[in-house]
DNA sequence: TTAGGACGTTAATCTAGATCAATATTTCTA
DNA sequence: TAGAAATATTGATCTAGATTAACGTCCTAA
């Protein structure tokens, strides 16, 4: 990937989720804040949000949406690294992420740490908590991100109130339970190229999800973070990404991914099965 | 383990969980079936299951308990291999255990099988196809087992109208998030000992919860079964139980286990930590 | 602008667990 | 109740990916 692409990919209406730093001068680009192009800006309501077609608001109608709106605290943009919450924090809200990406993790005693899960614009975090009133894992951001935090106990409240909304909370809920289920087979049964292969499809259509290029994105995360969430070595991570490229399926400059032949990815994976 | 002991195990109060083989008299039992005492009565309702503490009803008052009774199917019981639903299926409910236990396990197209969850009476199956109305797995009767069939639909409805069970619904579910996050880990980071420790374990806990012995129980399923749930082969499950058997930990005898010594279980995952 | 640390790559070697193979044992079924 | 089929154990060998080690590169803060 050339870097002139690379910029033009920045340069284009799609890169709002591109770091705030990359987007020339922020503070005087009114009209961009204005028109809700800016990723951070805490303004921005459910009804107007972009994400609201892929997040909770889906399928409620434009009263029901305001009222989500009125539980819905927007906090200031987190830096990189800053901390959503800590496992055993208590649990007292879900998150939307509405720029900007997310890692999950937990420490064991021997100081290691694994990743439980990444999350990506419109995505949801934090429904680990819910039963033990305790959040289960420690989350932070991986670059400049931003949230809307949904007080959970408010969310019920309103859930209750309507119909709509308390079926699209269980329709996330088990849309989580189903992607833990795959990840399950794939630590379970998939070799390291077939997890690597299979965890970049799922990037890519969660880009493509809110409309960034499922061919061309930057990670979020660091090679060690993507060894620790797929039950492999950093070593094992980049010499595979690596042999990807060998043959031609990708092209990666360090956190610059391009799938040159998404075809061929899917077929490590359908091959084994 | 001798043969007495385990005899003696089936015919106390709390073998209610055994297959309804191994009661004698079945038919005949009239006191026993009056008294919910068979784990296989169709006859049973929420108010008067044993299971009612931990099941759905937890945190329900009794006419609360009876507006979901109205909504519960009791389905014959279902033999040994029997499908509770199959991968693809239309999602049209969750479905309770009352009693026996199931494996949902998905097909790969190479012939092969990976097991995603084993489930004990009083816990949930099926939530995994609530977003996408399609079952994500096939689900089958590990031995004679019984089951409550709970329309999905209508229990939307009921917990529209019910705060305490919609509460508790996203409680489950939440509950089952959080237990697919310590799988991800348990599969991303633990040797073939501290798995197959960690299992044991949960299992115990599992038997106790519903009143059984927590040192002392039959698995339900083939080595073959954990092994697929694991990540492992059938032979290193054989090994490793033999191995935590020779150390003085556990006892083994084809599916009836015995541990010996649980603090050294939770050793082995913990020292790893 | 540069020094230091975080991050990433590559190569050599080692090992946990897979694979292959043979033999019990248990459980169905006729 | 025998014979077949499914399940379980055990051993010998092999290999994917871990471990160890060394070096390269990027980023940031002084």
């Amino acid at each position: 990937m050339s870097a002139d692409a690379v910029n033009k990919a920045n340069k284009s209406e799609k890169s709002y989720l591109k770091s705030v730093d990359e987007i020339p001068n922020l503070a005087s680009n009114l009209a961009d804040i204005v028109q809700n192009k800016c990723p951070h800006n805490p303004n921005v309501t459910c009804s107007n949000c972009r994400l609201n077609e892929l997040c909770l608001p889906i399928a409620l109608n434009n009263s029901e949406i305001s009222q989500l709106d009125e539980i819905v605290e927007r906090n200031r943009p987190y830096k990189k690294g800053d901390h959503l919450y800590r496992q055993k924090d208590d649990f007292e809200s879900v998150y939307a992420v509405r720029s900007g990406s997310f890692k999950s993790y937990v420490l064991s005693a021997g100081g290691g740490s694994r990743v439980t899960g990444f999350y990506l614009p419109g995505e949801i975090i934090g429904m680990e908590g819910i039963a033990s009133k305790n959040y289960a894992n420690s989350t932070q951001a991986l670059e400049h991100s931003s949230i809307c935090e949904i007080p959970f106990t408010q969310l019920e409240k309103l859930s209750h109130q309507l119909p709509n909304l308390q079926h699209h909370f269980f329709a996330i809920m088990g849309n989580e339970i189903a992607k833990d289920q795959q990840v399950h087979t794939l630590l379970s049964s998939y070799t390291a190229e077939e997890r690597t292969a299979s965890f970049l499809l799922g990037l890519s259509s969660r880009y493509a999800r809110v409309g960034l290029s499922p061919t061309r994105f930057l990670l979020p995360m660091t090679r060690s973070d993507i060894g620790e969430y797929l039950g492999l070595t950093v070593e094992t991570v980049s010499r595979i990404l690596t042999a990807l490229q060998r043959k031609g399926f990708i092209e990666v400059n360090n956190r610059e991914i391009e799938l040159l032949d998404p075809a061929a990815l899917r077929n490590i994976i359908s091959d084994s099965e």
